[in-house]
Order: structure tokens, then sequence, then C-alpha cells
DNA sequence: TTGATCTACCGAATCTCATTCTGCATAGTA
DNA sequence: TACTATGCAGAATGAGATTCGGTAGATCAA
């Protein structure tokens, strides 16, 4: 991980459909050359994958909210709980008064109430807290 | 968007540089109508960008956090600032007692400390109250 | 110092795939 | 019915991915 690793990182964030031959010249190196160092950047997984980035809004998902989920017993394990319900985008494990914060995605503030619903279904859960976004800044890449 | 638009959005967030051929046969569609698809998903901004995915552990950002921040002023339009700290991977205006709700990623919770000061350096903060996520199930792309 | 080994690179060859184009079929519309 | 627009298949073409051989530099041990 040097300097021309990070650089790719980047140019790769920014768009990953750039061709090896624009990324080698915008580091200093050959197609080839590039080519080797993105395919152990992926080898070490430090490249997860390559995807494409979807418009929430444009899906019909135009509700956000952050949901902190309250538990009378360790959450430790029940991420797949959290994983069945389609609408949580991500969900974390974390320090103070509650125990998990979930990101959620729906259309419409109904079904994001059925999240809810669902996430009381969970066991241990006993309470929820969510918090609701009215507007966006930016959502953005690792920053390197 | 119908059904097939659809299914072009999910295979792509699973993995962008899976060949078109290889897409089409997924939907039934041939390679060239599957390209004339994806293009127009990109041209309407349902696809916002071909990218990659970095491992944050893996370029030294091992800390995440959630803050609250609350302000004394109307926060709609210091996106700016907010862009302006590069740790923030993301800041929403939500409703609510606080005012916005930013995700951070450093490296140690020193620079935490540090993007907690920037923040608060910015006009009308009052007040944060910083989360630290001990572990994360999941981060996954918008569910469809 | 010398030799062995490993890594990273370049440049070229090859082969896959993206992209474009033609023609056809279907659906919608005047 | 005639016209128009849209979406598709299939093929042609060129761009780019991927591989490979060979070289330079770095590291390490003798």
């Amino acid at each position: 991980m040097d300097d021309i690793d990070r650089q790719l990182l980047v140019l790769l964030q920014q768009d990953a459909s750039r061709p090896y031959a624009a990324l080698g010249e915008a580091v200093g190196l050959s197609a080839g050359a590039t080519h080797e160092r993105v395919r152990k950047l992926r080898e070490r997984g430090v490249i997860r994958r390559t995807t494409v980035e979807v418009d929430p809004a444009a899906v019909g998902q135009g509700v956000l909210a952050f949901v902190m989920v309250e538990s009378t017993r360790w959450v430790g394990d029940s991420g797949d709980r959290f994983s069945a319900i389609p609408e949580i985008q991500e969900a974390h494990v974390i320090a103070g008064s509650a125990s998990a914060l979930v990101k959620v995605r729906t259309s419409t503030t109904q079904q994001l109430q059925d999240v809810l619903r669902r996430i009381y279904a969970i066991d241990g859960v006993s309470g929820t807290q969510a918090t609701v976004v009215l507007e966006t800044f930016f959502e953005r890449p690792v920053t390197l």
C-alpha cells in the first residue's frame, strides 16, 4: 500500500470504468503494471468489489431514517435478524445507551413504521428511536 | 423501470465488472440490448456511477462513529462546512432535537476527537453527541 | 563483493468484450 | 391503415483487458 495504490483507489472510486491505460497514465505506470496493482488490491481485499451506485430516490426509496435500537440483552449475535429486513441498509453495534444503530430506507413513512414494527419483533429489542432525514448533504466513499 | 431494469441493477450492484453478455443471459436479453438498457439507466441518473468498494479498515479507517450535531441556527446551508472535513463520510439534516447527523471514519479515537473539534468550529454548532460503533453487522447497497 | 532471488515494471501479443449499426418486430397513435 | 417510436437480435469493428517474456532494481546470504 504505497502512494500509487492510494491514488489508484481514489481514481477507481471516482470512476471504476476508466481504462487501465488511463489509470496508468494518471499515476505514471503502464497499463499492464496498473492492472497488476489493481488485481493485488482486490486479492488483498482492499477493494471489496466493483459496483454501481444507485440513486435511492430513483428506485422508490426516498425516505431515509436512522434508528437507535435499545435491547435488554446482548445484540452481538443478532446480525442475521437485522439482515433479514431488506429495508435495513446498515446495522451496527454501538457503545452507549442504545445497543444498535441501523440505517433504513423505505419509500414511505408508512413503510418505515412497518420496519420499526419488524425491528421490535427481534428478540430482546425493548425500544427504538427513529430519526428521519430531511435532507442528505452528501454520501461519499471512504476518504483516502 | 421495469422488472428487467431492476434485475440489472441488482446484478450490477453485486458485480459491475460482469460482461454485458453475461448480464444479458441472466435477464434474457442480448448483449446489445443489455448495453442499451444500462446506458439509459446511467443517462436517467438511476445509476450514478461505477465505483469500487474499499475496505475502510484496510486503509486505516478502523474507527467508525455517528455524531449527532446540535445547532442554534439553521444548518440547511452549511453542507459545505461538513463537506470540508474529509473524515465525514455522510452528512444529513435531520428532524428531531439535533440538527444534523454525520457519519465519521478515522483511524484512531484521537482523530475522532479532532474531527469533533472541527465540527464544533462550524458556525452555529452548539453541541455534539458521538456514538462509537463497536461492530458493523453489514453495510449493503440499496435493496431493490 | 558476488550471486541468487524476488518484485515491479514495460512493451507487445492476444483475445475478450464494449460499442455501434442494420434490420426487424411490436406497440402505440393519428 | 399508415406512421412513428421503441426495443430487440445479430453481426461488425475497434477498444481495452489480460497475459507473457524480458529487464532493471532491491534484498539478502554467503
